[in-house]
DNA sequence: GTCTATAATTCGATAGAC
DNA sequence: GTCTATCGAATTATAGAC
């Protein structure tokens, strides 16, 4: 990883300055994740990356900017086209499990998204937007639609909160199979359940 | 409020440095709800009491210890010897919403919880101590009451950090009584249906 | 009790040499 | 591209006059 060569900066397309990127934003999403926004300083970041704190700047403008970056990729749910109705509940619980541990994205959101509107809005998108859809299919009132999406946002951030932010011994201990036996059928009735 | 002369002063034992305590207090819960714990300055909060900043040190000693002060009331939830076994979810959802609902202490610690351990570790004492105790009293399986607990904690924190904290519209929109109808019936099945 | 002044850090951001 | 040096602002916390 360390000491690229000029032979190989001109190797092919791969540029030094990509990899310095990534590593950077590596780095800032392990920060961001566990310390937050405030407290993640841009010198710290660039400390774990073994580059100089000026570099962040150079790369990405501002700590903003930075933030921006790190958490500004893709994130997909499953098509709910291909699930059986009565398997939404789990597979949605499966999916967001697989997507918060898969890295520090997520968690790193979340944690920054309680002091930051900025990192709340884009929490907002990422899940309702791609929750909405999906309860707009399957639950028996479309008009209900946000509010299911939003009991079920609410059980599964309420879920991450507790165990990978909050770090309580009760849901750490939880095996994922668990997590999945007793959220599935809670966002199964959130989505398809008669309005009570 | 403001004015408070010799004579108020020697009347009896409300000093009025207490009347200044509360006050300081009741501002900095607001600010800390509001904005975190690194935002929330000790300067803001001195303007928002209409005191000086050195105040505020000479009351708390520093920041951490105004903060301790801030959060550092009873909570109590209700005693589970007096409800219906079926309707102990329902209940304990209920009043929940209306803890949560009366001040600014609790938004104060979910918000601050997310970046500061220590306040993380109130958390898990406020709610899983006062939680476990009454999971361990309904649930069929006593061994499974600190897991059982943990997933109502999941449940309702997640309800409150998308209600008060990120304050996304489809779980503001929801009314009490709708909150309590879909998350009573959760709770009641992660504290009492068997073990999936 | 109350306020002014300031010490001591720390951080984001910039300028410029190499 | 990379690094040194530093600015300017904001913060917590303290010392001391009144």
């Amino acid at each position: 990883m360390v000491g690229t060569t000029a032979r190989e900066a001109a190797a092919g397309p791969v540029r030094r300055s990509d990899a310095t990127r990534a590593t950077i934003l590596a780095a800032a999403r392990e920060r961001f994740a566990a310390d937050g926004y405030e407290r993640a300083t841009i010198r710290a970041v660039a400390r774990d990356a073994r580059i100089d704190p000026s570099m962040v700047m150079r790369y990405f403008g501002s700590k903003e900017g930075l933030f921006a970056a790190a958490v500004g990729i893709e994130l997909h749910l499953p098509d709910p086209a291909g699930v059986a109705p009565e398997e939404i509940g789990r597979t949605l619980v499966a999916h967001f499990l697989a997507l918060w541990e898969e890295n520090d994205v997520l968690t790193a959101l979340l944690r920054v998204a309680a002091t930051n509107p900025a990192a709340a809005e884009r929490m907002r998108g990422v899940l309702r937007e791609q929750l909405v859809p999906i309860a707009r299919r399957v639950c028996p009132d479309p008009q209900t639609a946000p509010r299911r999406a939003a009991l079920c946002t609410s059980q599964v951030l309420g879920m991450a909160l507790t165990r990978y932010v909050l770090r309580f011994p009760g849901s750490v201990e939880l095996g994922r199979d668990e997590v999945v036996d007793w959220l599935g059928p809670t966002l199964q009735r959130y989505l398809t359940a008669a309005a009570p």
